[in-house]
DNA sequence: TTCCAGGACGACA
DNA sequence: TGTCGTCATGGA
């Protein structure tokens, strides 16, 4: 399908330069697929319109140095209207606002770091709701990837409401509501830990009891908001600086305790580095850190998926 | 069998 | 304040 035809729809313009499968794509060992989905070229996301749960469809329009997207709505092309309406969710989904031009110069001085921004030129993951974020986070603590993801499937399997897009199932991940009421009892058979399982619940205990703002985090500089969510139980350095930075997309939330980003480093750099040594090394990239995690992030991505792409 | 996974918490010195 | 044991499971 060429550009005029797509042009049918009403556009989103998006700031260059953004490469949408590769920045889609960057969380398809871990989350994709089941509250968000990436195939054939269509994102798709559970969002609420109008007050009710609808699937948001955006459609690649454009190209990396002139991107754009048009949205559908339950399968159905959103009109002009609903599309000017939809436009300040969508560019704050794909994370819009993050200026890659400034962090690939900012980071210009590091050899790997700029051939890495080469590499992955236009990469801007995806936001989640921090809500889900903070949940899927959470249940990644300590255990494998693979592990996770299969406790992230019971866990919506179990409590979300699910609809059937394209052949497939997308899942609009419970709110805290929800949560809130589950006994912590009934997640021990999904096999979450007696301690994961009270942290989810005690996480949605707190919103619903407006202890926990997570709307607030927006206003709040990473200084703050780091402090802030550790008071909550569950909610440990790292858990809030993978949030920070997966849900809001913050540049200098940087997840240095996170066996992926040592990973990532050891690999890249040589340097097997402890946190304390990681947060002296990451300041190479100044207040950029949790983009150049990203970016390590999505290195890593490449690295495991290229296998089994091959096989 | 041991160690490590996209850790956090509580006890203890 | 820093260290260590515990939780909990799967895979290499």
């Amino acid at each position: 399908m060429t550009i005029e035809q797509l042009s049918r729809h009403p556009l989103i313009a998006l700031a260059a330069p953004y490469d949408f499968a590769l920045s889609i794509s960057f969380w398809q060992l871990s989350t994709l697929e089941l509250c968000e989905q990436w195939a054939d070229g269509v994102y798709r996301r559970v969002i609420v319109h109008n007050g009710r749960p609808v699937v948001l469809s955006l459609h690649q329009a454009g190209t990396v140095d002139a991107p754009a997207v048009w949205a559908a709505l339950d399968q159905q092309p959103a009109t002009l209207e609903e599309t000017q309406q939809l436009a300040p969710l969508v560019r704050q989904l794909l994370g819009d606002d993050a200026d890659l031009a400034g962090f690939y110069e900012a980071v210009a001085h590091d050899p790997v770091m700029a051939s890495l921004t080469q590499l992955l030129r236009g990469t801007r993951p995806p936001r989640s709701p921090a809500w889900e974020t903070l949940c899927w986070v959470v249940i990644g603590q300590q255990i494998s990837l693979p592990f996770a993801r299969t406790l992230k499937t019971r866990l919506v399997q179990g409590y979300a409401d699910s609809f059937d897009v394209a052949g497939r199932t997308l899942f609009h991940f419970p709110s805290p509501e929800r949560l809130a009421s589950v006994a912590v009892e009934a997640l021990l058979p999904l096999q979450f830990s007696r301690n994961k399982a009270s942290f989810i619940v005690g996480l949605a205990q707190a919103i619903v009891e407006e202890r926990l703002d997570l709307l607030a985090l927006t206003d709040m500089p990473t200084a703050q908001a780091v402090p802030y969510l550790m008071q909550f139980r569950g909610i440990g350095r790292w858990t809030a600086e993978f949030t920070l930075m997966r849900a809001l997309g913050r540049r200098d939330a940087l997840p240095a305790n996170d066996a992926g980003v040592r990973q990532a480093i050891a690999a890249l750099y040589g340097q097997r580095l402890a946190e304390p040594e990681l947060r002296v090394f990451a300041q190479r990239w100044g207040d950029w850190q949790g983009t150049a995690a990203l970016y390590l992030f999505s290195w890593l991505k490449t690295q495991r998926l290229a296998p089994q792409a091959a096989a």
